[in-house]
RNA sequence: GCCGCGAUAGCUCAGUGGUAGAGCACUUCCAUGGUAAGGAAGGGGUCUUGGGUUCAAAUCCCAAUCGUGGCUCCA
């Protein structure tokens, strides 16, 4: 069988089991409404409506044990087809509204896709005009469902799956629309594929930068702060700094220069911008005493920068314009949809923002590139890229000649920096397209980190402008960049890349120094190692609690601590130590010892090139 | 914002109508130790907040706040 069999085959095996599960809840619950049980990532689920009944994991036990007889059973899933209006009337008499508000669609539009219906037609009542003849069914015993299918021959094939969560949903995902549960489950063609995802989610759920981000004292909460307000404790800010230092230097390397901008200001840049039109209700508001100004909390940099770039006439000669601000912004997220550092109310960007010319774009997102492959290559995430164009509709802002120019630039960027890419028309900005970065963590999963976005318009609803050769008024093109994107964002993706085990450079503490007992000559002998340590720039901790020694590696231990050195008479007598190495940095089993001096400055060379693992 | 679930000591959690517990952490004392937990004693909670029901509320009801699983959204 090919890849392409199998893969066609899992679907089937998940698609069925979504049928299999609404099977059985009608078994279960006979007054069961349901609405659609597509198949997704890893598995399948099924909406819905059960009326007043409401399903929590405890009752996943009693639906599975029903699943289970009806795979026992292995009845064929039978295809059948009825014309549209017969269909209708099938929906009508199994009382399934929502059914027949599909199959209504299907009649009038040829399709039950949501986002591809007209809004006010969707679920209107079809009248006359059928798009569709005949649709297909698909019967299992009992029961039958509406679907295109296909499905694995018999109920007895569908591999093996595990009911995973239930929630709250939205029908059609819109909330005017009443509510239905969504119960999820995973679904693989084997038990052992089903296996290592569930211990993938196991290993995900060990990473939770929520939860390493309060044993490793990184940052908390506060109550009385509020809520996707993080308070970074000296740990978190430590590595907060690494970072941002890192891509401030690595920007600066491209001429971009440090600019500063202010964290409130009148509501009427935004008015221009046409931020206020679009995200006003998502905007804090901040009253002054003294005028009648109106202001608001910046939920972005880039029209103040323009404010910077238009202070002084510009010439060609003069461009291109680079300017980088690490800052954070506000931005009034709905609560539901803040957690942990993901989703926060306090955005700390590491903004760039170029001005330039048409023939310079290519130049510029090359640097950008080039910043970005340099970024996620240090922290260890392989990167692809999605290169997002318009599509024909007409959301879009700006020449259409201008706009297959600047796509065309941006794919000769990408594949002159060796990137990974795929190509996706309609996620385009409406202003420009973008080059959004995926990167993979060290389990496998893909997040969305940082954009490079070509903008058109900005520049012209600012009126920004630069003389020409010509002595001609021209408006630059403007690029906006976030390597990390947001900081709290990227580092929830960080913390559970590195599941905490940060490498040298971004570790809150590098080496700790524990002594084997508290005699002062021991303890004396540790602080000023430490102080050598500090002088060479590394983070240390040294511990002379009265603990037993064993004790003490356990807590750097836990801790994820690079390198612990025990130090005792051995070390005072002979000036060498034997570092212990964290497991996932080592090179080798056993470890030499080695001079002291040469040890820190080996840690202190490490930390600067920001390696992964150490060369002991 | 909507639906569901939750909030008890610094942390993880037990207690489901009769006035609060464990482990870890913390403090003190003993032990002075050699690469993942030495021993003993002690301190610590108006049970998130505000209302209500009740003779009596951590426990039942309502609301707020915060968290969490989803939906929606993300310049």
């Amino acid at each position: 069988m090919s890849d392409n069999d199998n893969q066609d085959q899992l679907h089937a095996m998940r698609h069925s089991l979504a049928h299999i599960m609404a099977t059985a809840i009608q078994q279960l619950w006979p007054a069961s409404k349901f609405g659609v049980g597509p198949v997704i990532d890893n598995g399948f689920y099924y909406d819905v409506d059960l009326g007043d009944t409401k399903l929590s994991e405890e009752d996943f036990d009693k639906i599975e044990v029903a699943m289970s007889d009806i795979i026992k059973a292995n009845l064929p899933f039978e295809r059948f087809e009825l014309p549209i209006d017969e269909a209708i009337q099938w929906a009508k008499d199994g009382g399934q509204p929502y059914k027949e508000e599909l199959l209504n669609d299907l009649k009038r539009a040829g399709t039950t896709v949501a986002k591809d219906l007209n809004a006010e037609e969707l679920g209107t009542i079809a009248d006359g005009a059928a798009q569709v003849e005949n649709v297909s069914f698909y019967r299992n015993g009992d029961f039958t469902d509406l679907c295109r299918g296909p499905h694995v021959e018999s109920t007895g094939k569908v591999g093996a799956y595990k009911l995973m969560r239930v929630g709250g949903v939205y029908w059609r995902g819109q909330d005017s629309n009443p509510q239905m549960q969504r119960i999820t489950g995973a679904a693989f063609a084997s038990p052992k594929e089903l296996r290592v995802y569930l211990d993938m989610l196991a290993e995900a759920r060990k990473r939770d930068h929520r939860k390493l981000g309060a044993e490793l004292d990184l940052f908390v909460f506060s109550d009385m702060v509020g809520s996707g307000l993080p308070l970074f404790t000296p740990r978190g800010t430590t590595i907060r700094d690494e970072l941002s230092n890192f891509t401030n230097d690595m920007r600066a390397r491209y001429g971009f220069q440090k600019v500063w901008t202010p964290h409130i200001t009148k509501k009427d840049l935004y008015e221009k911008s046409g931020h206020w039109a679009k995200f006003g209700d998502e905007l804090f508001l901040v009253k002054s005493q003294e005028t009648s100004d109106e202001m608001v909390m910046k939920p972005m940099n880039c029209p103040h920068h323009t404010r910077i770039y238009e202070s002084q006439p510009r010439s060609y000669r003069d461009l291109p314009v680079r300017y980088m601000e690490t800052t954070t912004i506000y931005r009034d997220e709905k609560t539901g949809e803040l957690g942990g550092l993901s989703r926060v109310r306090a955005v700390t960007q590491d903004d760039s923002h170029v001005f330039c010319r048409q023939d310079q774009i290519e130049t510029e997102i090359n640097n950008l590139l080039a910043c970005a492959h340099e970024l996620y290559e240090t922290v260890g995430m392989k990167l692809r890229v999605r290169l997002s164009y318009r599509d024909d509709s007409d959301a879009y802002l700006g020449a259409v000649e201008l706009w297959e120019a600047a796509q065309a630039q941006l794919k000769a960027a990408v594949i002159a920096n060796g990137l990974d890419y795929f190509e996706e028309a309609g996620e385009a900005a409406f202003y420009g397209p973008k080059i959004d970065f995926m990167a993979t963590d060290a389990i496998g999963r893909e997040h969305q980190v940082a954009t490079v976005q070509l903008d058109f318009v900005q520049p012209e609803r600012f009126e920004l402008a630069y003389t020409a050769e010509d002595g001609s008024k021209q408006t630059p093109v403007m690029i906006h960049c976030a390597l990390l994107g947001s900081i709290e964002r990227f580092m929830s993706v960080y913390i559970e890349h590195t599941a905490g085990k940060f490498p040298i450079w971004t570790a809150p503490e590098q080496v700790r120094l524990i002594s084997v007992n508290q005699e002062s000559v021991t303890t004396a002998f540790a602080e000023e190692m430490a102080q050598q340590a500090r002088d060479l720039g590394l983070r240390v901790v040294v511990d002379n609690s009265n603990e037993s020694v064993g004790k003490k590696i356990r807590d750097a231990e836990l801790w994820k601590v690079p390198y612990t050195v025990v130090v005792g008479d051995k070390e005072i007598a002979s000036r060498e130590v034997i570092p212990r190495i964290r497991k996932d940095m080592a090179v080798r089993d056993d470890v030499p010892a080695i001079g002291i001096d040469e040890f820190l400055k080996t840690v202190a060379n490490e930390a600067r090139s920001r390696v992964l693992m150490t060369s002991l």
